[in-house]
DNA sequence: CTTGACCCTGAACCGGCTACAAGGTTTTAA
DNA sequence: TTAAAACCTTGTAGCCGGTTCAGGGTCAAG
């Protein structure tokens, strides 16, 4: 199997099977007569293995750790438990900032039609109001104490 | 206001306003005599602006565009309407997979609380098996066609 | 007069790829 | 038969939005 093929196998992208290696998270395959990479069965596990981790965005680092695990069964299960979840608490933390971001954005749009009549820009005038204001609410109130005076 | 103080004010880090200045977000601001930045009131608000639009995860280009169209506010909205419209669009495609991304992790996290017992790791076993399978729940049947036949 | 907070410049680094340059090899179509 | 197209190789640089570091200068308080 060329790397093409394990490409086209996978859904990764050819280059990213080769910074993989780089990496590390992929051993060095066989290689052919003319020097193209040749890869079996297993590397073509490891590498869906590690596709289905990205598919659930924990980090590189992470992955090195779970193949680390995988390879030795007999360690325990503890370590893998707590980087899940981990993982599923930054996604949750993510996913509220998000939900947050879509309301904020979806009111600003409004403004936008509200005003849409106006030679100003119903959008502008609220980013720059927004700007304005001590505090806002996507944002929060932002008064941290300088710890110096102004030398003015 | 010096640079700290304008970070203080803001909630913009001091390599941040410096980085944007490099970007040209901000103007290269008067100097004190001892070659330290100086900055007045609209230069604050400036940056109040760019703040609040990557609260709302807008990318720096856009954000440049939307500084110019500030500038001259004899230009049209739509173009603005539609960049609101487009960031609109991206963060809910965002969180839709996003959302997909918690129920797999959840998923997964239940496999461990199951299999605890045992001495292989139920979330390690389902990831193992999930690169197994032809196709997952979360990222698709992968079976593009190799427009080259195998080699070997 | 030294400590420590603040400021300066320029450059390297982060993750996770992606793209490009400049070549070699193999298949396919005219 | 040959030329184009598709595939492979290595090495290097670029992307975003900053962050960190090295190596200094400035200024006020104790």
């Amino acid at each position: 199997m060329r790397i093409g093929e394990l490409s086209a196998a996978t859904g990764v992208e050819v280059e990213t099977i080769r910074y993989y290696e780089r990496e590390g998270l992929l051993a060095p395959p066989a290689r052919q007569t003319n020097g193209y990479r040749a890869y079996g069965k297993s590397q073509l596990e490891r590498l869906s293995f590690i596709r289905h981790c990205r598919a659930l965005e924990i980090p590189l680092a992470d992955i090195r750790r779970l193949l680390e695990f995988a390879a030795q069964p007999t360690a325990e299960c503890g370590d893998i438990d707590r980087l899940i979840d981990e993982q599923l608490l930054k996604v949750r933390a993510r996913l509220k900032s998000m939900r947050a971001l879509e309301r904020q954005l979806a009111e600003l749009r409004k403004r936008c039609d509200a005003h849409h009549a106006a030679g100003e820009c119903g959008i502008l005038h609220e980013l720059v109001a927004a700007a304005h204001g001590e505090a806002c609410a996507c944002h929060g109130d932002v008064l941290p104490v300088s710890r110096r005076k102004p030398n003015s």
